[in-house]
DNA sequence: TCCGGCAAAAATGTTCAACAATTCAACAAT
DNA sequence: ATTGTTGAATTGTTGAACATTTTTGCCGGA
């Protein structure tokens, strides 16, 4: 396919070429995130193998990638599932959201990523007034990523979009409410407003209440 | 407690074999915590697979675990390095560290928890007295881990687990100098003072203080 | 000598086919 | 209803093969 011509001395721009099992876990990860495939939805070696054209080999590594993510559990003999996150695992993924974010919005952020914060705020705000539940969502987690990525750090991004990851597990099975999303809306902007004031304790003792009842409100959707 | 599933009433005793993919991942992973295989080292996939008596697959799945665990890292058509820490990379980990462990403190313990803590720090006292630096280091590794683990929660304690093992691939670089870690020991009991005494805040005061400096060494060892 | 290029060699990425080991499902027997 | 047994399905692992990419070593020319 990319037949590059030898003789040309263009730079060799390395183009990530996925490699076929990145591609494969790209793929599965997007059909979790969508909810084409259900937590606990058991996928099979051979099937996956056959609709996606790659071999089991392949599959099998892109299932390693998606269980370091916690995307999937690997049972021993068994197969590997969608993972499906008990209340247990619900506590968990705050806690540790707790201890990301706090921390980088202890720590503040220059003025271009405040901006991207500030950014994911009206990304919210018109998903609001478009009535787009999903988009909702989606400036949500764009907003709680850009917190954390304030704080510059390549291994708390990464982290925090396995925590993201993991938790639209159960995003789509806590369903919606639009009034409940309006709240969170005002909170990210007070939030926001109190970074761009250069408070950031304010903004961390306001995100600390925000994750408490955004806690609680998970917990409560998913014991009922 | 117990992950409920609906077919597993007992958990299978099978701690006999694990997975030859496993093994092969833990045997890198040892060598590499014990210096054998150097940051920077490139691993073959077939001078391993015939080291080891596994096929190359399983080689391979077994860097994929590891290259999630940040120990190794894929050069796509390249091949597999041992993972090599730049400055900006040790700046990074302590960024972590500082997230993951000053929340844990901050957040308290239980009382085993925090004789968990205590403990560490008497191995590290022993360790001392006995002239063992290796055991000093590993007593510190040991401390810190039973500080995250006062959170409970078993993500944080993965994610520390894999910072640990990363701080291991520039510890053999950076030479142990006895009084350093005499200076390490103080710190850790006044921390774990502290946490006894149930002033959560005084103890994360004097864990910033401590990674401050212990980041600051690490640094300036590299860098020379 | 030094340099660019070119062909051969080596290593990785991926596929395929096979087999052992384990789990699962159906069924028979007590 | 519980327990064994059998056979099918699935996973774990191997080995060999091939395409693609990178590396190496060599060669001729400035």
């Amino acid at each position: 396919m990319a037949t590059v011509n030898p003789s040309s001395g263009v730079a060799r721009l390395r183009v990530a070429v996925p490699a076929v099992a990145t591609r494969v876990a790209s793929e599965l990860r997007l059909q979790i995130a969508e909810g084409a495939l259900l937590p606990g939805a058991k996928l099979k070696e051979e099937a996956l193998s056959e609709e996606l054209g790659v071999s089991r080999n392949t599959v099998r590594e892109a299932f390693a990638e998606l269980a370091s993510e916690r995307l999937v559990v690997r049972q021993p003999n068994r197969g590997v599932f969608v993972a499906s996150l008990e209340a247990n695992d619900i506590h968990d993924v705050y806690v540790v959201r707790r201890a990301i974010e706090i921390s980088a919005v202890r720590g503040g952020g220059s003025a271009e990523s405040i901006a991207a914060v500030r950014a994911a705020v009206e990304e919210g705000k018109r998903a609001a007034e478009a009535g787009d539940s999903e988009g909702l969502g989606s400036a949500n987690a764009h907003f709680h990523g850009a917190l954390v990525a304030m704080a510059g750090s390549e291994r708390l991004n990464v982290i925090m979009s396995q925590v993201l990851a993991e938790m639209r597990l159960f995003f789509h099975k806590a369903s919606i409410d639009g009034g409940f999303y309006q709240d969170y809306l005002a909170d990210n902007d007070q939030i926001c407003k109190a970074l761009e004031a250069g408070d950031n304790d304010l903004a961390a003792e306001r995100l600390l209440a925000y994750l408490a009842r955004s806690e609680e409100h998970q917990t409560a959707v998913h014991t009922s």
